[in-house]
DNA sequence: ATCTATTCCGTAAATTTTACACATTAGAAT
DNA sequence: ATTCTAATGTGTAAAATTTACGGAATAGAT
């Protein structure tokens, strides 16, 4: 647990380490129960869900920061991590009586909400992570308390402008499933054609024809059937398959080029 | 001309009208004399070639102080821009020398120098800006005495990490052109096929079939013919064509869908 | 041995993409 | 008027890709 020094001194003296005005917000995807979701953090003062985020500091590379962000709430590194977007429309996000809120739940002097940097104008730079839901250890920080996997059909009032976020986030997913492969970082190391196969109907909320699906897959060499088979009960067993990753992360750089 | 006092102003005090750490930097996009071609700045104070660039005013929405930024540049309003990017991998951008440099040039006071705003760690947010290269009149800004349209095959060594926007926005615009209709903003109103034809040329590098390409807009229903001619000299005249505006939008919105 | 639920596979039709060459035309020159 | 030049405009066949679709095989439970 966070002491409550830790907390006044963020507030108080954060902008020495952090640079103000401009935050991260990530929007962390997993895929599990046949479901793709997002993990949301309840936060303590704003008593709501919104997405784990965090400061740059000031020396820290931007991209290295995203890391550090995803990793001290989940336990990975590593990731698959993009910048999709940066929000800035809405001048202030915060209100004053959220604020109040705030300062009054961490039991702050009433002197550290004027002008504090915290509760100032802040852009937010959106980054999306794709990882593996089975390895995740989500590790709270000083101003959640909870978290939870939320299915992305199912998504609460967010804090802030978080739901914005988090559309942004899917709406960019969704277009680069089509140029990208994706998947590397969603699934296990081993998994079979029904699960990839469920896991893309997940993303594009849309059905594909298994056949073709798979067919598309192997043509183009993302995938590899392996001589191992996994047992599902009593029903036929799957093959196994895992990605080439040559041929995948040559995609990943190249992208899926489509014609003109 | 801008007067000494301003910039000194500006230098000191800007920090209360601006958010400091974060700028704006923009590639604007011309096409002429058959050649793509983006708008580069003469910075008095590094004496290079850089990217029309600026501050978000502390309550303007981001996308407003794009568009401010671009349009105090060109005198061009509702044009087609858009995000590509967040630059702030190298914590610093300014070198010593050149802030020295920059100092001295507009005759600042030492002091000036010491923790200014200015010159602290600035994240950048790149917009790359589509524009009708004959509309445009480039009026300079405080740190900036001339201007030129540069080739973008042929970009000279910019200030700051310049080049690698410029990159960026060059990758992001030839993948989009795949998916979205390019061409509204580059071209008059009304052009020919060769002309549009070779804009794309231009844009993917790269030869294109002019058969197959004009079937393929025509399908894709993004044009139409006029009755129109324009005279070229001792040569056949070409049609006259312009963008199906309704087709346009929804293509803009939408991307031009490829399979799965 | 039977049943159930799931995986696995292949082919034909439709569509899209690619490759490719020559007749037409406006104005300039004669 | 004729000729010449340099550019525009157009169609078709082959190849590749995408789509649509149904039935046999299998593991385990009963």
């Amino acid at each position: 647990m966070i002491s409550q020094e830790e907390v006044t001194d963020f507030v108080k003296n954060g902008h020495q380490h952090y640079l103000p005005h401009i935050s991260i917000d990530s929007v962390i995807f997993g895929y599990h129960d046949q479901q793709l979701k997002i993990l949301l953090l309840n936060w303590i003062g704003y008593n709501g869900w919104g997405l784990p985020g965090g400061f740059i500091q000031r020396r820290e590379p931007l991209g290295q920061a995203a890391n550090r962000i995803v990793r001290e709430r989940t336990g990975l590194d590593d990731l698959f991590l993009q910048q999709f977007y940066v929000f800035g429309d809405s001048p202030y996000r915060l209100t004053e009586r959220s604020i109040r809120e705030f300062t009054e739940k961490f039991d702050l002097a009433a002197d550290v909400e004027e002008g504090n940097w915290l509760f100032e104008r802040t852009l937010s730079i959106g980054y999306f992570a794709l990882v593996d839901y089975s390895k995740v250890t989500v590790t709270s920080d000083f101003f959640t308390d909870a978290h939870q996997w939320c299915d992305v059909n199912n998504i609460p009032d967010l804090l802030f402008d978080h739901n914005d976020v988090v559309e942004k986030a899917l709406t960019t997913l969704r277009q680069q499933i089509y140029h990208q492969p994706i998947g590397y970082n969603l699934l296990p190391e081993k998994f079979t054609l029904p699960e990839i196969h469920r896991l893309y109907e997940t993303i594009l909320g849309k059905e594909l024809d298994p056949r073709n699906f798979s067919k598309k897959l192997l043509t183009l060499g993302l995938i590899k059937k392996l001589d191992e088979q996994r047992s599902i009960g009593p029903h036929r067993s799957p093959y196994l398959y895992q990605f080439e990753k040559e041929a995948y992360d040559f995609a990943l750089r190249q992208g899926i080029v489509h014609t003109y």
